[in-house]
DNA sequence: ATGCCACAGAAACTGTGA
């Protein structure tokens, strides 16, 4: 089974590409994030004329979480649980039946937190880490194949950054930002990516501005946590970096991986 | 120190992103 997180950056804007690329990759399932959309304009008819179920948690303008399935939905979950006030779409979590028993996975979108002295900002991005790891450690306890998959707006160590430098004072690279990011992983997660690869040089962002993509001049944010019982069915990651140099791209690409599972 | 670029929504600009 192939489950692919992607930031789409708007998923209106984008609808044709997302279309061509869901032809090409032909995923399972797929975390979108920034969908940019409510509900009722987000363009499911398209998706589902290829075969997929949709589930979305819009908004207005920002944000926007989605997920795309193959699989039937059992169940679907909105929002990150621990504070009532919070009004930002940002999670939703499905669970599927597979022939391993339940898959659950959740599409994320972390706060991104800067400014770092903007209190409201960077104090959201560190609450919203600490209520995802309590939200973490409750479900990890159901001992499921569990993906948490999706923007964490996190550059974890040096490695996932060609300039890291660049990178000190932004809330994406602070020390509490990287704390909060091993705490979670730490609950006994697997980090897809870096599980297959210690290399540096694995971008999943490149900035519109400045010719940030000709430069290479990127930064790993988009993560895919895996429990114990996912783990132990994955096989690969990939990161599928040529949808960055298409028409019209979304500022972040795909991340991939294949987890020995079948549909029940 | 700021803009670069892009999207959405209201409205030819502002808010937000990373």
């Amino acid at each position: 089974m192939k489950i692919v997180t992607w930031n789409i950056n708007g998923v209106r804007a984008r609808i044709g590409n997302l279309t061509h690329w869901l032809t090409e990759s032909a995923p399972d399932m797929v975390c979108l994030q920034e969908i940019k959309s409510v509900d009722e304009l987000f363009p499911r008819a398209e998706i589902e004329a290829l075969g997929y179920n949709v589930e979305t948690n819009g908004q207005k303008s920002f944000n926007g979480v989605a997920i795309l399935s193959k699989l039937p939905f059992d169940e679907v979950n909105r929002g990150l649980p621990g504070d009532d006030a919070d009004d930002h779409a940002r999670f939703i979590e499905g669970v599927f039946s597979t022939d391993q028993g339940a898959l659950r996975v959740a599409s994320l979108y972390l706060p991104n937190g800067n400014p770092i002295d903007d209190e409201r900002k960077f104090s959201y991005k560190l609450a919203w880490m600490a209520r995802l790891e309590r939200w973490a450690e409750e479900r990890l306890r159901l001992e499921e194949a569990l993906v948490l998959a999706g923007d964490y707006n996190v550059i974890p160590e040096p490695a996932d950054a060609r300039f890291p430098e660049n990178w000190l004072g932004d809330a994406l690279f602070q020390p509490r930002t990287r704390q909060a990011f091993r705490r979670l992983k730490n609950l006994g997660f697997t980090e897809a990516v870096r599980s297959v690869t210690d290399s540096a040089g694995v971008y999943t962002f490149w900035d519109y501005q400045a010719g940030a993509w000709q430069k290479n001049n990127g930064i790993r944010i988009d993560h895919l946590l895996l429990s114990p019982e996912a783990a132990n069915r994955f096989s690969s990651a990939s990161v599928e970096k040529h949808v960055r140099a298409w028409e019209k791209p979304s500022d972040h690409v795909p991340v991939a991986i294949e987890l020995s599972l079948r549909p029940a």
